[in-house]
DNA sequence: ATGAAAGCGCTAACAC
DNA sequence: GTGTTAGCGCTTTCAT
């Protein structure tokens, strides 16, 4: 016979009592008589009874789990982030279903409906990068699904039941900006991503505000635009080293992309920092095993991941008297390394 | 009002029909007339109807969930699995319920119990390196709830609904010794991990019988034993470096523990390969980007990812005709980069 | 080819 | 304090 699990219905049953009565027992419900309670307690224990979730979700209309839709999964800083997230809501007695987008807007739209239909409580969103519109967050508004924006977030969709935690990029830019500068670099070059991604906006923005602010102009040939991967940094880095001009610094919006540049420069005999310094912007976990460590940004990925999950915990629970939680911004840290230190002239 | 999601229930009142004919209508069910069909799905369409995956599931029994039970998500080898697991677990229909143990058996059979209690209709598990005992996984057998080990199987833990995908990890490791004794490395120190954990077992095992069959000496000095993590690297590393005579080759069981290894050879300015060759296990992203890159084992992360999901898709719908699929064993391959090759001598 | 009815396991409203 | 009833949305007999 095929292994029973137990349910309610059986305990009920077994002692002679109304499924309601052991229903409540079980739960926090005040009005049980303490012997009753521990009676149905007891043969909870010895029966292993574990209440089927998915019954409950339906009564409930929606399950105990959340949703995290985001970009991808590779580099460090989601899976980071996905850890912290998981690590928090775990704690909190919640699952998680994990659906990264591709940075695909498709995907993106797929996985919301897909999480609407499996009845989550609520979802966490880091925008695709090929995310422009944003039309198909409409549904979750009208159900007034709980959402928070993470890293990525959709500017001007904001209502009671959505929130956000980002970094703020612009400030984090602007600090490489200044402190290249410092060290005395010149012609300091930007590989930027696609303009529509917020992130990359605000780190573009960074850098040419702490230009102007140093009285440095800006060169439009030492733009470089594209998905900042690894091979954005190559192609990147070799088309600055064909310039009459080169840059003497790289200030990279992603590591990976500093990580390119660095193979290139290595591949054509240039020392770092010494001729061309770099800087990139993630703190990825390779940055500080290159020769030499790379200088970057670090996006607390695991403090936005716990403070996103409190502020999704905060729109479920939303309390009477508090007013809804406002969109975080972190503060990210500069992390100075050999890689932009000018050796003493 | 709230804003309401369609039901069957809700179209089958609209179109004078029962909603058993409606549900009929939407699925693959022969025996309903052409026109009714259309009607139905015309309306689906017109409504957005989609279907409540919560009451589906209680129905049938299980969800179109699968759970991933794994160690944790730092590292690139975990993320990458996680990320096919899901890439190949959507395409085939199914959402993922990630649900790491952080390296924790009671972790470990909570997520079970939990994925259990979700009713999904499957699980795919990475043992937690301090699972050494394995009567959690005595209910799901019972349940005959299907099961894919991958990476860090279950010795002997086998049945109709189980399978497993694994590494090599001993012909891994003999094949990265016998490059290094090819090479001329004469005292090959190996950093492993806990025995109980079958991947370090087999890695130490492949060091071990490389050396024999090369016939050199099993030198126990020479053997590092810890949770081989970047500190292991490098505390390894140090206890190394005060023997009388210290390793000229090192070949840790994991990537991170080398790059521990290789910022305290550096700190002493000792050169790799020159004086110390160093060769890790996984193809961490970073190990191409240190200076110099580091030699390593490439752990077929995607490729583990995607069969395990194959493997499970073949046990959650099992051919009457073919056998249960059988445990597969991929051959890892050897990465040699210049982190081990004998300058010309 | 379609309808009526039952039930997956649970909880909440309403008796008493 | 406990029992009775209903229903979450769906699918699947069984009947016609």
């Amino acid at each position: 016979m095929p292994p029973h699990r137990t349910s309610i219905a059986d305990m009920a049953r077994a002692l002679n009592l109304a499924p309601s009565t052991v229903s409540r027992a079980l739960s926090h419900y005040p009005d049980v008589r303490e012997t009753t309670r521990q009676r149905v307690k007891l043969l909870a224990q010895e029966l292993h009874y574990q209440p089927n979730q998915t019954a409950v979700a339906l009564r409930k209309g929606h399950s105990n789990t959340l949703g995290v839709v985001l970009p991808h999964l590779t580099g460090s800083f989601f899976p980071e982030v996905v850890d912290s997230i998981i690590e928090a809501a775990n704690k909190a007695g919640y699952n998680v279903l994990v659906c990264p987008s591709r940075e695909d807007t498709r995907q993106e739209k797929q996985n919301l409906e897909l999480l609407a239909n499996a009845q989550v409580a609520g979802v966490l969103v880091s925008l695709a990068s090929s995310t422009q519109d944003f039309s198909h967050f409409e549904p979750l508004r009208a159900a007034k699904l709980p959402l928070v924006f993470f890293d990525r977030a959709a500017p001007g969709l904001t209502g009671n039941h959505i929130s956000s935690v980002v970094l703020d990029d612009y400030a984090g830019a602007y600090a490489v900006v200044a402190h290249l500068l410092a060290e005395g670099y010149q012609r300091i070059a930007h590989f930027s991503g696609p303009q529509h991604v917020g992130i990359y906006q605000q780190r573009h923005q960074g850098y040419l505000q702490a230009l102007r602010d140093h009285g440095q102009p800006y060169r439009e040939e030492l733009l470089y635009r594209a998905e900042p991967d690894q091979q954005a940094g190559t192609l990147g880095m070799q088309q600055m080293l064909r310039l009459s001009l080169p840059p003497d610094a790289v200030f990279s919006s992603n590591d990976s992309a500093t990580a390119g540049a660095m193979l290139v420069l290595k591949q054509c005999g240039l020392r770092i920092p010494d001729d061309v310094a770099l800087a990139g912007f993630s703190n990825a976990t390779f940055t500080q095993l290159t020769e030499p460590p790379l200088t970057t940004v670090d996006q607390c990925s695991r403090q936005m991941g716990q403070l996103a999950v409190q502020l999704l915990l905060t729109l479920l629970h939303p309390s009477p008297s508090l007013p809804p939680p406002s969109p975080v911004l972190l503060t990210p840290q500069l992390l100075v390394r050999a890689s932009s230190r000018r050796a003493a002239a």
